[in-house]
DNA sequence: TATTATTATTTTAGGCTTAAAACATTTTCA
DNA sequence: TGAAAATGTTTTAAGCCTAAAATAATAATA
C-alpha cells in the first residue's frame, strides 16, 4: 500500500500558509480552515491504521495459506456469486483495474482456483467461476480471516466500532457526489475527469 | 492498494458458524462477539475509503506534477529533515520495507530530486539530503495536496473529524501492543512473531 | 448493410511493495 | 586480535497495481 507523510503529526505546515492570508485555493472549501490541518491528521492515522492491518494480515494469510489479499479478496466475490462474475464485475466490487483483475485471476486460474471461460451469450465477456478447489480454500480461509480482524480491531469497543462505521459510510458518501469532491482548485491542472480515481 | 472484500455489507456470513456454536478459534476473544461482524464490516469501511482517498490523490499528484504518492511521502520526510536521513530512517518513519525505500530514492535520485552519500562516520549508511530541485518540487506539491486531502474529507465535520483522529489513535495503540494482537487462535500456524508486521 | 460508437477484456510499460538472501561494515567479546 | 553477532543497505524474485493502448465483439445508426 501506500503511506503519505504517514509518520509524525507534524504535519508539515511548513509550506501551508494559511495563518490570514487564505491562499486564492483554500478559500474555495467554505467555512472550513480553522489553521489546524484536521483532515489533513486524520487522513495520515487513517493510512497508518490501514497499513498496519493490511500488513498483518498480509503476513498472517501468507505464513497460514500461501496466499494473499487480493487472492482472498477475489475468491470471495466468486464464493458468494455461484453463477459466477464477469471480469468488469469483479474490476467493480473490487475497485480495482481491469488489467489487475485479469493478472490476480490468471495466477489464480493457474493454481486450479478459479476457471474462466467466455460468455456464450456476449461473447466479449468472460466468466470466472470458483472451481472445487478454490472452493475449499476460500472455505479454509475465510473463519481464520474473520478472526483475525476482530483479533485486530479489539482496542476498539462496540459502540466505537459502530461509530467508525457510520462515519467511514458518511465520508464514502461524500466521496461518491460528484460534485468533484477532491477539486477545491488551485493550479487549475486535473481537467475535469468527474467522479473519483478510477 | 488492497482491497479485502471490499464490496457490499454480506460480509460473507456464509462459511462462519457463529450460531451458537461459537468455534474453537471464537472463544479466544472473551466478551466481543455478539454474532454480527462488526470489526470485519469496519475494516471493510475503512479499506474502501482509503482506497477512494488514495485513488483520488494518486490521480491529481500524477496529472499535476507527474508525481505519486510514495515519492511525495518521501519528499515529504526529507524536507523536514534538513540534515539529511538514513535509508533506515526513512523506512521506519514511512513504515514501508528497506528494499521499497532503495528503489523510490533510486528513482527520486535519477530524477534528481534528492542526492545520496554514504556516511562518513558508519560507512553502512547511506544519508539521503533533498536537493535544491526536490525541496522546490515538494514545496510546489505541498499545498495542493493538502487542499485535495481537504476537499476529500469535507464530508465530515471537524467534529467528525476528531473523533475519527481519536479512534485511530485508539486503534493504533492497541494495534502496537505486542499482546499478538492478530494471533487470537484457531490454527497454531504462523509461529510467534510477536508484534505487528515489518 | 456498412460504418461508427460502445462495451469488455487483455496487453504493455512502468512503478510500488514485500520477504528473503546477499553484502558490507561495525560491534562485541572471548 | 579475531571470530561471531549485530546492524544497515541493496539485490532478487515475485506479485500487485495502474493508465493507456490495443483487441475483440456487440450495438447503433445513417
Amino acid at each position: 500500500m501506500n503511506n503519505d507523510t504517514v509518520n509524525n503529526d507534524t504535519v508539515n505546515n511548513d509550506t501551508v500558509k494559511n495563518r490570514d492570508g487564505r491562499s486564492a485555493a483554500s478559500r474555495e472549501t467554505p467555512q472550513r480552515d480553522a489553521g489546524d490541518k484536521l483532515e489533513l491528521r486524520a487522513w495520515l492515522r487513517l493510512l497508518g491504521v490501514v497499513n498496519r492491518v493490511e500488513g498483518a494480515l498480509r503476513g498472517r494469510l501468507r505464513q497460514a495459506f500461501d496466499s494473499t489479499l487480493p487472492r482472498f479478496d477475489m475468491l470471495a466475490q466468486l464464493e458468494r456469486a455461484p453463477e459466477g462474475l464477469s471480469m468488469g464485475d469483479l474490476s467493480r466490487r473490487l475497485m480495482v483495474s481491469n488489467g489487475n483483475v485479469t493478472g490476480v485471476m490468471a495466477r489464480l486460474e493457474k493454481d486450479g482456483m478459479v476457471r474462466r471461460a467466455p460468455a456464450p451469450a456476449d461473447r466479449r465477456t468472460v466468466k470466472a467461476r470458483l472451481t472445487d478447489r478454490g472452493q475449499k480454500a476460500f472455505r479454509e480461509m475465510a473463519e481464520p480471516h474473520g478472526e483475525w480482524v476482530a483479533a485486530l480491531f479489539c482496542g476498539l469497543s462496540r459502540e466505537e466500532l459502530a461509530t467508525l462505521i457510520a462515519l467511514m459510510d458518511r465520508l464514502r458518501a461524500s466521496l461518491e457526489r460528484p460534485e468533484a469532491p477532491g477539486m477545491a482548485g488551485s493550479n487549475d491542472e486535473t481537467p475535469a475527469e468527474g467522479g473519483l480515481a478510477p
